[in-house]
DNA sequence: TTTACTGCAAACGCTTTGCACCCAC
DNA sequence: GTGGGTGCAAAGCGTTTGCAGTAAA
């Protein structure tokens, strides 16, 4: 679980930011972050922190494999740590709460859709969105 | 099949752009649009029509219910007719070509949503993308 | 010492907006 | 005549990039 490691194990060297950044991702659990939001997080830690240099670093950890993100229909990026466990997500429109669909239904939407179109590695980089029960 | 007079009965007026727009549509098949080429072929047979008013008269006709968008992941919006076969595409990643998934398709992806997530109005204003037969 | 990484500022692509003029009604 | 619609230009938003300076190796 140490992200610096990971990091450095594959060439890249460990800076400040970089370790700011990992510190962040790695004490959250498996919150889903806007790139404003942990830049925020960031710079309570080091207030030099940029925002260009959050997105370069995302970057990075999304080459290691360590975090993914997704887009929203509307709105920024959503980032988050790499799951065995989740492939979707879902957001609701009315309180941004995220829910991580199951795997198992990633699997069975990824199939509906190979069966009706015949097109292969289906893109699930975007969040769907919707009413959650709690807002209804 | 008469947009222009669809605006009218709305209390919408009937000006040169949107007659223009309109006629594209009604002669488009069930072709899907990105703005800029609407706007392109607007342009042929009215120079004068700016992007922004493109952009303002598809909002305009998708609030007559006469067409619908979607977003891709990466790039601009789509903008097709609207109709009751389809709610869900996908897009080639290779050679662009747009698809229209079944109702049915929709509607089970739309059921597994609820399911997992038990969330409700799952938005469909997305166009999931992949790698089409022709081009693997 | 070397060059990967940084902060900064500017530019990006798509979309929206403010405004004064114009024309459909 | 009135105000809804327009073209134009500028700004918006999230993201990317060019660059010269900095610091990790």
């Amino acid at each position: 679980m140490d992200f610096a490691n990971h990091l450095k194990k594959r060439g890249y060297r460990i800076t400040n930011a970089r370790e700011v950044i990992c510190t962040i991702l790695e004490n959250s659990g498996h919150q889903h972050f806007t790139v404003e939001e942990l830049h925020t997080e960031a710079v309570k830690r080091d207030k030099n922190i940029d925002l260009a240099t959050v997105y370069r670093t995302l970057e990075v950890l999304e080459d290691i494999d360590i975090i993914e993100h997704s887009h929203q229909v509307h709105g920024s990026g959503i980032f988050y740590l790499k799951s065995e466990y989740s492939n979707f997500h879902i957001i609701c429109e009315i309180c941004k709460k995220i829910v991580d669909l199951k795997k198992s239904t990633s699997k069975k939407i990824n199939d509906l859709l190979k069966n009706d179109s015949d097109f292969k590695d289906v893109n699930n980089h975007f969040i769907y969105s919707g009413q959650c029960k709690n807002c209804n």
